[in-house]
RNA sequence: UCCGGCGUCGUCUAAUGGCUAGGACAGAGGAUUUUGAUUCCUCUUAUCGGGGUUCGAGUCCCUGCGCUGGAACCA
């Protein structure tokens, strides 16, 4: 992590409840002072930017506290998990900058593990094997309003559970003849305390066990058993998990985690050790989709290319726009962490990214829409060098001095939208008898136009002042507008992929079932664009800036005489919306 | 409707019973500028309602309202 500049804010932003929590458990001696989080994804599609709220505040909180954070894959449901999802959500978390303590952990490491507390369970009378079917377990169970009722599988014998539970192992049984139940309170106004399932038996190949198994444990079994395994000291979640935290610390108190203390009024022993869900809000992104299932569909449903697609608000489809990790990191550290349910303004996340990329991105030249401009006073071609910048006020950079050279031709291409025949007030571009400046190149003055039969200007007549070489006028004139161009004889062309909110809806959920209906059709434009020649030399995945328009970055898509760039961002533009 | 969580500028967030409710983004205006960018300056805007406790309440209590999660062999 070498961008201080985004980074040294951080000093500026106030801890956030939980790093609030965790030094207060620290004070109290929980845990032996020791913090151990984790980040615990399940590998069944890919990470996206709420995660990545998620992995700043787990991995943070280890770098605040000198602990260590692990990636667990909450690997239990094989019906939905794939190894392809294991490896990008690997690559995603290094690409944002963090490192998990040692090797990568997986919940079905622990199956043996498990299924031995799951046993210890059963012969303390605190589990039983049910043999009822989904609906009648559901019919059971009450509602909000009635208690739910025991059948008679709930008074089978510690011995016939140990045995069926065996079978159920073994591979017995088809899938949904019986469950391991834990034995709750079939009457608390908590539906996850009614009996809640510890076990279902899949006959299904898991990516990592292979056929080991064909039963799997149910994530309130699988989670906080997987916590207290690996020792974690504050297990962060999410919201709507909130519910399920007496189930958690049943669990745990089940298979001996340390007993809660009273309430912090003494001090725990020191071999006091038991994690602590703590809940916060996930985020939620203006004209944005941050839902697994959601941003699958899209796949799916060919709205974009791929989980990649430089439109998806995963974290590999914001690399691939161009998005700079660091810029992810600040704004993460930015919205904060609360326990209300917020909708954060994605010009927050832009801001962010503009922020990271006018700092490093260097400066060039490119024309999305070219006219040609023919200088009819120009006769030799001049070359001179431009620096790429960027010239940061108050940043006296070596690196921002390094030059390319440029050649000014006779004829050349300008953008098609700083030409005005007719120019309205405060156009301070191109216009017949109005002077402008060509970046770094020299001062013209527009004279005469060429159309075709529709009336689309094909060509600008110009004259150029050979005493402004540079752009600065001898005489000291003032010139108000500066205009980018590429040499026309020099110029490589270039696919450039415009990319632009994928909703047009503030909340796209806002209409639940017609969320594919906000999809903004003209999400991707695409246009050729005129490029100066030093634009073919930037890798794959460059981010530059072309100059009065916006970040773009070097797709993989590109080939050798061909290169692609994608739009990361615009600039910000106070003009145009006037118009 | 039963249980739980949550209500502070347009948005996100700060305040830990005590300065004029602070910051960031967004918005408006201005200065500088060889990018109408950047940078700099200025400004607008908030404690869900009603009671109570207190010298003092965004903060504590009561109550109403609103939003949100929960009755998966998903996580």
């Amino acid at each position: 992590m070498s961008e201080n500049t985004t980074e040294d804010r951080s000093t500026e932003i106030p801890p956030n409840f939980v790093e609030e929590r965790v030094a207060a458990d620290r004070a109290a001696g929980r845990n032996a002072g020791r913090v151990q989080t984790r980040f615990p994804p399940e590998p069944n599609g890919y990470l996206h930017i709420g995660h990545a709220k998620s992995i700043c505040l787990n991995f943070g909180l280890a770098q605040t506290f000198q602990g260590k954070c692990n990636l667990r894959f909450d690997d239990t449901n094989p019906e939905t998990e794939e190894v392809e999802f294991v490896e990008s959500i690997q690559a995603d978390v290094r690409w944002l900058g963090f490192q998990w303590d040692g090797a990568v952990r997986y919940a079905s490491d622990y199956f043996q593990q498990l299924h031995d507390f799951a046993v210890t369970m059963i012969k303390a009378g605190d589990a039983y094997v049910d043999g009822r079917t989904t609906e009648e377990i559901r019919a059971t169970r009450g509602d909000f309003h009635t208690v739910g009722t025991p059948s008679a599988d709930r008074s089978r014998s510690v011995a016939e559970n140990l045995d069926l539970f065996a079978r159920m192992k073994a591979g017995e049984f088809a899938d949904g003849t019986y469950v391991l139940r834990a034995k709750g309170d079939l009457a608390s106004a908590d539906m996850k305390m009614r009996d809640p399932l510890m076990y279902r038996i899949r006959h299904a190949h898991h990516h990592r066990t292979g056929d080991a198994w064909c039963i799997y444990p149910i994530y309130d079994w699988a989670h906080g058993q997987s916590d207290f395994i690996e020792e974690i000291t504050h297990s962060i979640c999410t919201l709507e998990f909130v519910n399920h935290r007496p189930l958690y610390h049943w669990f745990l108190d089940k298979v001996g985690a340390a007993p809660l203390p009273d309430g912090g009024a003494s001090a725990p022993a020191a071999s006091y050790a038991r994690p602590e869900q703590i809940e916060f809000a996930r985020l939620q992104l203006t004209y944005t989709v941050l839902s697994k299932r959601r941003l699958q569909e899209l796949v799916e449903k060919k709205f974009v290319a791929g989980w990649d697609d430089p439109r998806m608000p995963t974290l590999a489809g914001l690399r691939r726009r161009g998005y700079p990790a660091a810029a992810i990191r600040a704004f993460c550290e930015r919205i904060g962490v609360a326990t209300r349910d917020a909708i954060v303004d994605v010009s927050l996340l832009e801001f962010a990214v503009r922020e990271a990329l006018n700092a490093t991105a260097p400066r060039s030249l490119a024309v999305l829409d070219p006219v040609k401009v023919v200088l009819e006073n120009f006769e030799e071609a001049v070359t001179f060098d431009a620096p790429f910048g960027p010239d940061l006020p108050g940043v006296d950079s070596e690196a921002a001095k390094i030059t390319r050279k440029l050649r000014l031709t006779k004829e050349i291409f300008i953008e098609r939208e700083d030409f005005m025949e007719v120019p309205e007030k405060k156009f301070f571009r191109l216009a017949p008898g109005q002077e402008v400046r060509l970046r770094w190149a020299c001062i013209i003055k527009a004279t005469r136009v060429e159309k075709d039969e529709t009336g689309k200007i094909t060509t600008i007549y110009a004259t150029w002042d050979p005493d402004s070489v540079g752009g600065q006028p001898k005489d000291g004139r003032k010139i108000k507008g500066t205009i980018h161009w590429v040499s026309a004889e020099d110029a490589i062309d270039a696919e450039v992929r415009l990319y632009d909110r994928l909703f047009q809806a503030e909340n796209p959920m806002g209409d639940k079932e017609n969320w594919l209906a906000s999809v903004n059709p003209n999400s991707l434009q695409v246009v050729t664009a005129k490029l100066e020649p030093s634009l073919a030399a930037r890798a794959v995945g460059e981010c530059v800036q072309f100059e009065r328009i916006g970040y773009f970055t070097v797709d993989k898509d590109s080939a050798p005489g061909r290169p692609v760039f994608n739009r990361t961002i615009a600039l910000k533009d106070s003009w145009s919306p006037k118009k």
